[in-house]
DNA sequence: CAGGATCCGCTAAGATACTG
DNA sequence: CAGTATCTTAGCGGATCCTG
Protein backbone atom coordinates (compact mmCIF):
# COMPACT_ATOMS: atom_id res chain seq x y z
CA UNK A 1 0.00 0.00 0.00
CA UNK A 2 1.66 3.57 -1.15
CA UNK A 3 1.69 5.88 1.15
CA UNK A 4 2.78 9.67 0.75
CA UNK A 5 -0.11 10.07 -1.27
CA UNK A 6 -2.36 13.00 1.24
CA UNK A 7 -5.83 11.89 0.73
CA UNK A 8 -7.76 12.37 3.98
CA UNK A 9 -11.67 11.60 2.67
CA UNK A 10 -12.02 11.71 6.87
CA UNK A 11 -14.55 8.40 7.04
CA UNK A 12 -17.06 8.69 4.70
CA UNK A 13 -20.04 9.97 7.49
CA UNK A 14 -23.06 9.54 4.51
CA UNK A 15 -22.16 7.16 1.93
CA UNK A 16 -25.78 7.68 0.85
CA UNK A 17 -25.07 4.16 -0.68
CA UNK A 18 -29.03 2.92 0.32
CA UNK A 19 -31.00 4.35 -2.88
CA UNK A 20 -30.82 4.71 -6.10
CA UNK A 21 -29.03 8.47 -5.83
CA UNK A 22 -29.98 11.03 -3.17
CA UNK A 23 -30.62 9.12 0.11
CA UNK A 24 -33.79 10.38 1.88
CA UNK A 25 -32.50 13.64 2.66
CA UNK A 26 -34.06 15.30 -0.15
CA UNK A 27 -37.72 14.15 1.13
CA UNK A 28 -37.15 15.45 4.86
CA UNK A 29 -36.01 18.91 3.16
CA UNK A 30 -38.82 19.01 0.74
CA UNK A 31 -40.86 19.12 4.18
CA UNK A 32 -39.50 21.30 6.44
CA UNK A 33 -36.68 22.85 4.17
CA UNK A 34 -39.46 24.97 2.92
CA UNK A 35 -39.85 28.98 4.60
CA UNK A 36 -41.83 28.36 7.65
CA UNK A 37 -42.64 24.18 8.36
CA UNK A 38 -39.56 24.27 11.21
CA UNK A 39 -41.29 27.58 12.97
CA UNK A 40 -44.17 26.01 13.16
CA UNK A 41 -42.99 22.50 14.44
CA UNK A 42 -40.80 24.65 16.48
CA UNK A 43 -44.34 26.25 18.30
CA UNK A 44 -45.90 23.50 18.25
CA UNK A 45 -43.46 21.95 20.43
CA UNK A 46 -44.38 23.92 23.05
CA UNK A 47 -47.45 22.51 22.88
CA UNK A 48 -51.18 22.32 21.28
CA UNK A 49 -51.96 25.13 19.75
CA UNK A 50 -55.11 27.11 17.72
CA UNK A 51 -54.84 28.56 13.93
CA UNK A 52 -54.37 32.74 15.13
CA UNK A 53 -52.11 31.55 17.95
CA UNK A 54 -50.00 30.10 15.41
CA UNK A 55 -50.17 32.85 13.41
CA UNK A 56 -49.13 35.61 16.51
CA UNK A 57 -46.14 32.75 17.79
CA UNK A 58 -44.78 33.17 13.85
CA UNK A 59 -44.49 36.47 12.88
CA UNK A 60 -44.67 37.44 9.47
CA UNK A 61 -46.29 34.11 8.34
CA UNK A 62 -49.79 35.09 5.75
CA UNK A 63 -52.82 33.18 6.69
CA UNK A 64 -52.54 31.62 3.42
CA UNK A 65 -49.27 30.29 3.83
CA UNK A 66 -50.19 29.29 7.76
CA UNK A 67 -53.18 27.08 6.03
CA UNK A 68 -50.47 25.47 3.89
CA UNK A 69 -48.26 24.78 6.04
CA UNK A 70 -49.93 23.35 8.69
CA UNK A 71 -52.51 21.05 6.03
CA UNK A 72 -48.79 19.78 4.20
CA UNK A 73 -47.76 19.08 7.84
CA UNK A 74 -50.85 16.82 8.74
CA UNK A 75 -51.03 15.43 5.69
CA UNK A 76 -47.35 13.85 6.58
CA UNK A 77 -48.50 12.93 9.57
CA UNK A 78 -46.61 14.70 11.29
CA UNK A 79 -48.96 16.99 13.21
CA UNK A 80 -52.87 16.71 14.11
CA UNK A 81 -56.01 19.14 13.75
CA UNK A 82 -58.73 19.01 15.68
CA UNK A 83 -61.79 20.96 15.36
CA UNK A 84 -64.34 21.78 17.79
CA UNK A 85 -67.52 22.76 16.36
CA UNK A 86 -68.34 25.68 18.39
CA UNK A 87 -69.15 29.02 17.51
CA UNK A 88 -66.87 30.87 16.89
CA UNK A 89 -65.06 27.69 15.47
CA UNK A 90 -62.24 26.45 17.24
CA UNK A 91 -59.30 24.59 15.58
CA UNK A 92 -56.41 22.94 17.58
CA UNK A 93 -53.19 21.86 16.41
CA UNK A 94 -50.71 19.12 18.15
CA UNK A 95 -47.68 17.69 17.08
CA UNK A 96 -48.14 14.01 16.59
CA UNK A 97 -45.32 11.62 17.73
CA UNK A 98 -43.60 11.62 14.90
CA UNK A 99 -43.93 15.17 14.82
CA UNK A 100 -41.92 15.30 18.26
CA UNK A 101 -38.93 13.12 17.27
CA UNK A 102 -38.68 15.65 14.20
CA UNK A 103 -38.26 17.67 17.42
CA UNK A 104 -34.87 16.36 17.98
CA UNK A 105 -34.33 17.04 14.08
CA UNK A 106 -34.50 20.23 14.61
CA UNK A 107 -32.98 20.52 17.99
CA UNK A 108 -29.48 19.70 15.81
CA UNK A 109 -30.22 21.93 13.30
CA UNK A 110 -30.42 24.46 15.72
CA UNK A 111 -27.51 23.40 17.62
CA UNK A 112 -25.35 23.09 14.57
CA UNK A 113 -26.36 26.54 13.42
CA UNK A 114 -25.23 28.46 16.96
CA UNK A 115 -21.77 26.42 17.19
CA UNK A 116 -21.16 27.47 13.67
CA UNK A 117 -22.84 30.78 13.07
CA UNK A 118 -19.81 32.89 14.11
CA UNK A 119 -17.51 31.08 11.37
CA UNK A 120 -19.99 31.12 8.52
CA UNK A 121 -20.88 34.76 9.27
CA UNK A 122 -16.87 35.79 8.85
CA UNK A 123 -16.47 33.16 5.72
CA UNK A 124 -19.10 35.13 4.22
CA UNK A 125 -17.51 38.71 4.98
CA UNK A 126 -14.27 37.48 4.08
CA UNK A 127 -15.85 35.89 0.16
CA UNK A 128 -17.62 39.27 -0.46
CA UNK A 129 -14.15 41.69 0.16
CA UNK A 130 -12.24 39.32 -2.23
CA UNK A 131 -15.19 38.98 -4.64
CA UNK A 132 -16.82 42.51 -4.79
CA UNK A 133 -19.56 42.25 -7.49
CA UNK A 134 -19.87 38.88 -7.76
CA UNK A 135 -23.76 38.70 -8.04
CA UNK A 136 -23.15 35.96 -5.17
CA UNK A 137 -25.73 36.51 -1.99
CA UNK B 1 -52.03 22.37 41.22
CA UNK B 2 -55.27 21.27 39.78
CA UNK B 3 -54.48 17.86 38.08
CA UNK B 4 -56.95 16.66 35.61
CA UNK B 5 -55.73 19.00 33.32
CA UNK B 6 -54.42 16.35 30.48
CA UNK B 7 -52.11 18.83 28.70
CA UNK B 8 -48.79 16.68 27.75
CA UNK B 9 -46.25 18.92 26.10
CA UNK B 10 -43.66 16.35 26.00
CA UNK B 11 -40.79 18.62 27.17
CA UNK B 12 -40.08 21.24 25.10
CA UNK B 13 -36.83 20.21 22.91
CA UNK B 14 -36.75 23.24 21.37
CA UNK B 15 -37.60 26.30 23.24
CA UNK B 16 -36.05 28.57 20.70
CA UNK B 17 -35.69 31.23 23.74
CA UNK B 18 -32.35 31.93 22.27
CA UNK B 19 -32.91 34.39 19.72
CA UNK B 20 -35.81 36.91 19.08
CA UNK B 21 -37.58 34.56 17.35
CA UNK B 22 -36.43 31.85 15.32
CA UNK B 23 -33.02 30.18 16.75
CA UNK B 24 -30.57 30.15 13.79
CA UNK B 25 -32.39 27.29 12.16
CA UNK B 26 -33.42 28.71 9.14
CA UNK B 27 -30.12 30.32 8.89
CA UNK B 28 -29.10 26.58 8.01
CA UNK B 29 -32.09 26.10 5.58
CA UNK B 30 -31.54 28.79 3.81
CA UNK B 31 -28.49 26.97 2.80
CA UNK B 32 -28.75 23.57 3.08
CA UNK B 33 -32.78 23.40 2.58
CA UNK B 34 -32.23 24.21 -1.65
CA UNK B 35 -32.58 21.61 -4.05
CA UNK B 36 -28.96 20.94 -4.59
CA UNK B 37 -26.75 22.01 -1.29
CA UNK B 38 -27.00 18.76 0.54
CA UNK B 39 -26.35 16.45 -2.93
CA UNK B 40 -23.39 18.14 -3.56
CA UNK B 41 -22.08 18.19 0.38
CA UNK B 42 -23.25 14.26 0.12
CA UNK B 43 -20.92 13.69 -2.87
CA UNK B 44 -18.19 15.86 -1.48
CA UNK B 45 -17.85 13.84 1.37
CA UNK B 46 -16.83 11.07 -0.19
CA UNK B 47 -13.60 12.59 -1.29
CA UNK B 48 -12.32 15.53 -3.41
CA UNK B 49 -14.15 16.14 -6.49
CA UNK B 50 -13.87 18.33 -9.84
CA UNK B 51 -16.70 20.58 -11.53
CA UNK B 52 -17.59 17.55 -14.25
CA UNK B 53 -17.16 15.12 -11.62
CA UNK B 54 -19.77 16.68 -9.24
CA UNK B 55 -22.17 17.30 -12.06
CA UNK B 56 -22.40 13.34 -12.99
CA UNK B 57 -22.62 12.56 -9.66
CA UNK B 58 -25.33 14.92 -8.95
CA UNK B 59 -27.60 13.87 -12.12
CA UNK B 60 -29.73 16.50 -13.04
CA UNK B 61 -27.97 19.24 -12.11
CA UNK B 62 -27.37 22.15 -14.55
CA UNK B 63 -24.05 23.83 -14.80
CA UNK B 64 -25.70 27.38 -14.03
CA UNK B 65 -27.40 25.73 -10.07
CA UNK B 66 -23.72 23.75 -9.82
CA UNK B 67 -22.03 26.86 -10.67
CA UNK B 68 -24.77 28.71 -7.71
CA UNK B 69 -24.47 25.81 -5.40
CA UNK B 70 -20.70 25.59 -4.87
CA UNK B 71 -20.07 28.93 -4.97
CA UNK B 72 -22.28 29.57 -2.57
CA UNK B 73 -20.88 26.66 -0.28
CA UNK B 74 -17.81 28.20 -0.50
CA UNK B 75 -18.88 31.56 0.27
CA UNK B 76 -20.05 30.38 3.82
CA UNK B 77 -16.57 28.21 3.94
CA UNK B 78 -17.85 24.98 3.75
CA UNK B 79 -16.16 24.05 0.90
CA UNK B 80 -13.03 24.96 -0.75
CA UNK B 81 -12.04 25.85 -4.47
CA UNK B 82 -8.68 25.11 -5.91
CA UNK B 83 -7.74 26.30 -9.04
CA UNK B 84 -4.84 24.36 -10.59
CA UNK B 85 -3.69 27.29 -13.61
CA UNK B 86 -3.21 24.32 -16.13
CA UNK B 87 -5.26 23.94 -19.58
CA UNK B 88 -7.79 22.17 -19.88
CA UNK B 89 -8.33 24.27 -16.58
CA UNK B 90 -8.72 22.21 -13.31
CA UNK B 91 -10.77 23.41 -10.50
CA UNK B 92 -10.99 20.87 -7.22
CA UNK B 93 -13.54 21.75 -4.36
CA UNK B 94 -13.37 19.76 -1.33
CA UNK B 95 -15.23 20.16 2.34
CA UNK B 96 -13.58 21.93 5.09
CA UNK B 97 -13.61 20.74 8.48
CA UNK B 98 -16.84 22.78 9.09
CA UNK B 99 -17.99 21.51 5.74
CA UNK B 100 -17.67 17.82 7.63
CA UNK B 101 -18.77 18.83 10.64
CA UNK B 102 -22.13 19.81 8.26
CA UNK B 103 -21.96 16.47 7.14
CA UNK B 104 -22.39 14.34 10.33
CA UNK B 105 -26.02 16.90 10.41
CA UNK B 106 -26.79 15.46 6.97
CA UNK B 107 -26.36 12.19 8.36
CA UNK B 108 -28.91 12.91 11.11
CA UNK B 109 -31.51 14.20 8.49
CA UNK B 110 -30.91 10.91 6.09
CA UNK B 111 -31.40 8.54 9.29
CA UNK B 112 -34.55 10.32 10.30
CA UNK B 113 -35.77 10.67 6.91
CA UNK B 114 -35.19 6.11 6.43
CA UNK B 115 -36.96 5.68 9.79
CA UNK B 116 -39.98 7.72 9.16
CA UNK B 117 -40.35 7.21 5.27
CA UNK B 118 -42.74 4.70 5.63
CA UNK B 119 -44.81 6.17 8.06
CA UNK B 120 -45.14 9.66 6.23
CA UNK B 121 -45.68 7.61 3.07
CA UNK B 122 -48.47 5.86 4.40
CA UNK B 123 -50.25 9.12 6.42
CA UNK B 124 -50.09 10.89 2.79
CA UNK B 125 -51.82 8.04 1.04
CA UNK B 126 -54.42 7.98 3.98
CA UNK B 127 -55.03 11.92 4.11
CA UNK B 128 -55.16 12.13 -0.17
CA UNK B 129 -57.98 9.39 -0.01
CA UNK B 130 -59.75 11.64 2.44
CA UNK B 131 -59.27 14.80 0.82
CA UNK B 132 -59.65 13.74 -2.99
CA UNK B 133 -59.59 17.39 -4.81
CA UNK B 134 -57.60 19.82 -1.86
CA UNK B 135 -55.62 21.04 -4.13
CA UNK B 136 -52.87 20.41 -1.26
CA UNK B 137 -49.67 18.01 -2.88
C1' DC C 1 -62.17 32.50 14.68
C1' DA C 2 -60.62 29.66 10.94
C1' DG C 3 -60.15 29.46 6.71
C1' DG C 4 -61.31 29.36 1.16
C1' DA C 5 -60.74 31.87 -3.33
C1' DT C 6 -58.20 35.18 -6.33
C1' DC C 7 -54.90 38.07 -8.23
C1' DC C 8 -50.23 39.01 -8.95
C1' DG C 9 -45.15 40.07 -8.44
C1' DC C 10 -40.85 38.23 -7.68
C1' DT C 11 -37.30 35.15 -7.88
C1' DA C 12 -35.44 30.36 -8.13
C1' DA C 13 -34.23 27.48 -11.49
C1' DG C 14 -34.08 25.25 -16.33
C1' DA C 15 -32.44 25.67 -21.20
C1' DT C 16 -29.37 27.47 -24.34
C1' DA C 17 -25.40 29.76 -26.30
C1' DC C 18 -20.90 31.45 -25.81
C1' DT C 19 -15.86 32.00 -23.69
C1' DG C 20 -10.92 31.52 -21.58
C1' DC D 1 -12.80 21.66 -18.69
C1' DA D 2 -14.93 25.09 -16.13
C1' DG D 3 -17.36 28.24 -16.24
C1' DT D 4 -20.31 33.15 -17.72
C1' DA D 5 -24.32 35.52 -19.93
C1' DT D 6 -28.97 35.77 -21.32
C1' DC D 7 -33.70 34.45 -21.84
C1' DT D 8 -37.73 32.23 -20.19
C1' DT D 9 -40.78 29.87 -17.21
C1' DA D 10 -42.95 27.76 -12.85
C1' DG D 11 -44.57 28.38 -8.64
C1' DC D 12 -43.76 30.25 -3.99
C1' DG D 13 -45.51 33.43 -1.31
C1' DG D 14 -47.80 38.13 -0.25
C1' DA D 15 -52.10 40.93 -0.26
C1' DT D 16 -56.84 41.25 -0.38
C1' DC D 17 -61.65 39.97 -0.26
C1' DC D 18 -65.14 36.79 1.15
C1' DT D 19 -67.60 32.95 4.01
C1' DG D 20 -69.41 29.55 7.69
Amino acid sequence: MSVGHTEVTTEPVVSCGDEHEDCGIREVLDRIGDKWSVLVVVELAQGVRRFRQLQRAVPGISQRMLTLTVRRLERDGLITRTVYPTVPPQVEYELTAMGHSLTHLVKALADWSSEHRGVISRARQEWDAEHPDSGIR
